[in-house]
DNA sequence: AAGTGGTCTAGACCACTGA
DNA sequence: CAGTGGTCTAGACCACTTT
C-alpha cells in the first residue's frame, strides 16, 4: 500500500477522482484511454474500466465509444435519499411509535386516484387513512388508496395490527416508481386531526409505485410541520 | 435472442429480478450461488457476478460471503433526483429566464452559516441573494453563503452575468454534499420579494458541499408557492 | 474505416464470515 | 476451516461513433 503500485479499481477511481478535483484534468477535458491508463497504472484495463464506469455511474465522467472519456460537465447534481418505514423512522429518534388507523374500506375512488392507479372510475380500490405518532404527538398523516386488483393478499391484512405502510414495504415488490414533494398550507380538517392550527406549511410526499404495468399503491404523507427530509448529494 | 442461451449481464439481471418480482424467491430467500447459476445461465461466474452486483447496488439483493445472497427484505426505498441548474430547469418549461442580483458583498456572516460552513465567526464569506425569475414570474429566492477562501476565484467572478449557481456548478467540483428540504411559512419580507402573500407554504432546500474537508458553499432556495419537486424511486 | 469503450471468458487467488 | 462473494488478469470479440 505504501509503495506507488495500486491494484485494485478503487485505488485508480480514487486517483483518477484527485486527478479531476485537482483540475489536472478540467470539466471537458478528454482523459487518458484505458489501455494508456492500465500501462500507466501498471493493471489490466479490465480494472481501469471498472474504476470509469462507476464514475460514469456517478455523473463524475462521460463516456463514449470513438470519443472517448471526458471530465463532465456537470449540467446536474443527483440527490438521493434512503426513506424508512414510517416506525423505523420514529424509533431511530428514540420516540415511542403507535399508529391509528382512521379508515380502512374498499370504495370507489375520485376520478383523479382513479386515474393514477389507473384503473376505471368505476371500479373500486381500498382507501386507508392513518395516523403515526412519534410518543403521542402526531407525526405523519397518511392517506393511501391500495389497488386490491393487483395485490388482492391486502385484504387478508389486519391493517390494524400492521401498517399498511410497513405490510406494502416487506411484502410487495415493484418495478418502477414516482415520489413527489410540495408544500401546502393546512387546511381546517387537517389542522384538527393533527392539533394545528389552520395555514402552517407542511411537508407533503406523494408516492406511486408499480409492479410491471400494474399500479400497486398511491400514498400521500402529510408531515409535521418543521420535519426536514435529508439527501446526500 | 429467440433461443433460451442469454450471455449478457442484463439478460442474467432481468431473468434474477424476474424471478425476485414473481416471488419465485421472495424476501429473505437464499437464492443460488454464483457458480450455480452461472451453471444455470450457461456463461461465466463473471457475469452472473456482475448482474448480482447491480442488483446489490440497488437494495434487491444483500450479499454477504459465505452466507449468500438472500433477497432483501426491503427495508428502506431509495428515491433519486436529478437536479438542474435553475437556468435550464427554467427553459425546460419552455420559459424565459432571468435573474436579479440583489446583493454580492463580503461580510461577515450570522454564527449558524459561520458553523455551518466551519469557519471562524470573524471570518468573511461572500452573501449573494437573488431572484430567478421564469417568464418575468419569480420562481426562486436564492440565498447564498461561498466560502472565499476555498473558492478565491469567484472573486474575479461577474455575477451579474453568470448566477452563481451555474459558475458553481461548472467550476468547482465536490466531494461530497448535503441537501435539506423543508416546508415554511412566508415572511413579510419574503412576500413582499416574490409577490406573494403572508404565510403562503412553500418548499425550500438547503444546500451545502464540501471539497474535501473544506466548505464550498451553502444555499439556501425558496421556491414560488405549488412548486413540486420529483423523484424516481 | 478505425479507434474507443463494453463485455465475455476461464482461471486464479484473496477476504471475509458463518458453522 | 471451509464456502461464498470480491476482484484481478490476459486475451478476445463486439458495438458504437466519429472521422
Amino acid at each position: 500500500m505504501a509503495n506507488g503500485r495500486a491494484h485494485t479499481w478503487q485505488d485508480i477511481h480514487e486517483r483518477i477522482k484527485r486527478n479531476i478535483i485537482n483540475l489536472t484534468w478540467p470539466p471537458g477535458e478528454l482523459i487518458p484511454g484505458e489501455v494508456e491508463l492500465a500501462q500507466e497504472y501498471g493493471c489490466a484495463r479490465t480494472t481501469v474500466n471498472r474504476a470509469l464506469r462507476e464514475l460514469a455511474a456517478t455523473g463524475v465522467v462521460d463516456r463514449k465509444r470513438k470519443a472517448g472519456t471526458r471530465v463532465a460537465k456537470q449540467k446536474t447534481r443527483q440527490v438521493r435519499a434512503e426513506i424508512p418505514v414510517i416506525r423505523t423512522q420514529v424509533e431511530a429518534q428514540g420516540a415511542a411509535y403507535r399508529f391509528q388507523l382512521l379508515e380502512n374500506k374498499i370504495k370507489q375512488p375520485s376520478k383523479a386516484i382513479a386515474k393514477t392507479l389507473n384503473i376505471k372510475a368505476s371500479e373500486v380500490a381500498l382507501h386507508i387513512r392513518s395516523i403515526h405518532y412519534a410518543d403521542e404527538l402526531p407525526f405523519i398523516y397518511e392517506d393511501r388508496w391500495i389497488n386490491v386488483k393487483t395485490i388482492p393478499k391486502i385484504k387478508q391484512v389486519d391493517l390494524a395490527q400492521t401498517s399498511a405502510n410497513e405490510w406494502l414495504v416487506q411484502h410487495v415488490p415493484f418495478t418502477s416508481g414516482e415520489f413527489v414533494i410540495q408544500a401546502q398550507n393546512t387546511n381546517k380538517k387537517l389542522a384538527m386531526a393533527l392539533g394545528l392550527s389552520v395555514d402552517e406549511a407542511i411537508l407533503t410526499s406523494t408516492r406511486t409505485t408499480w409492479l410491471e404495468s400494474k399500479s400497486v399503491t398511491t400514498v400521500t404523507l402529510k408531515y409535521s410541520p418543521g420535519y426536514q427530509m435529508h439527501f446526500e448529494i
